[in-house]
DNA sequence: ATATATATAGTAATGATTCCTATTACTTAA
DNA sequence: TTAAGTAATAGGAATCATTACTATATATAT
């Protein structure tokens, strides 16, 4: 993979913001640096960011959603404002009862916990 | 919601496969008993089926697979065949933690774990 | 049996993502 | 410092899942 000036603009909108935005959202924000960067040379480098594990994508959903924090963590997703925040927790006890009661190897962990985040109460 | 022989065939489809199959295949398997059943009545009756509560819905990924098994639980999608088999995870420690170091009331969960599944030693 | 509203088939439209291709621009080695 | 050689790009077309539209059909209450 080797160097380009959108990649590299890509991985820093990424990185600049928390709100694991969709990649039309990563586009936009691209664009305002580099006018005329193409949808789909954001879609290739996200891909090609998340197989070289320098971001990590969120499936769910009908878009995907890229995330600079490629240390593993799960998220909480309001049903009411969209927002998606980060939570840890822990999964090698789940893991290894995974394997031992079903011999079902995880490599991946992807838990959504979809429900009324703290500012609508 | 008033009674249609095209929602009862959907229904029918779905309770007769652990696949967790999706809406194409569904589809497909509804053709071969009602031959011009349409796609479009087959998307309807997925979502009036989902908000009665009387299927669920799983929405990782880029297609949504549907369940007959309503009783909440989790998933494991084996990354090699894509089988997906379901697995039974008590989550109501995990919403109270979230609760309370989150203020955030969690409606519904969404666990997968991706990984490599016992056909494949 | 009739009226009313809901559901359907068939088709068009949408929206996210992927594919295609001529051109551009990193990188390496004279 | 050039000049390949090749990976990456912009722009546009294509794909694929899903949704919207609409004229017709059907379920259901009276
Ligand atoms: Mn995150
Ligand atoms: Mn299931
Ligand atoms: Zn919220
Ligand atoms: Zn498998």
């Amino acid at each position: 993979m080797r160097y380009s000036r959108q990649r590299e603009l890509i991985h820093e909108v990424i990185k600049a913001t928390n709100t694991h935005p969709t990649a039309n959202w990563i586009y936009k924000q691209a664009r305002k640096k580099l006018a005329n960067i193409s949808l789909g040379t954001v879609y290739r480098n996200l891909d090609q960011l998340t197989d070289a594990g320098m971001i990590n994508v969120i499936t769910e959903g009908n878009m995907s959603r890229y995330d600079w924090n490629v240390i593993p963590h799960q998220h909480l997703r309001c049903s009411v404002c969209g927002k998606m925040s980060d939570i840890e927790i822990p999964d090698g006890e789940i893991k290894e009862k995974i394997k031992q009661n079903h011999q079902f190897d995880v490599e991946k962990v992807e838990m959504i916990f979809v429900g009324t985040c703290s500012d609508h109460n």
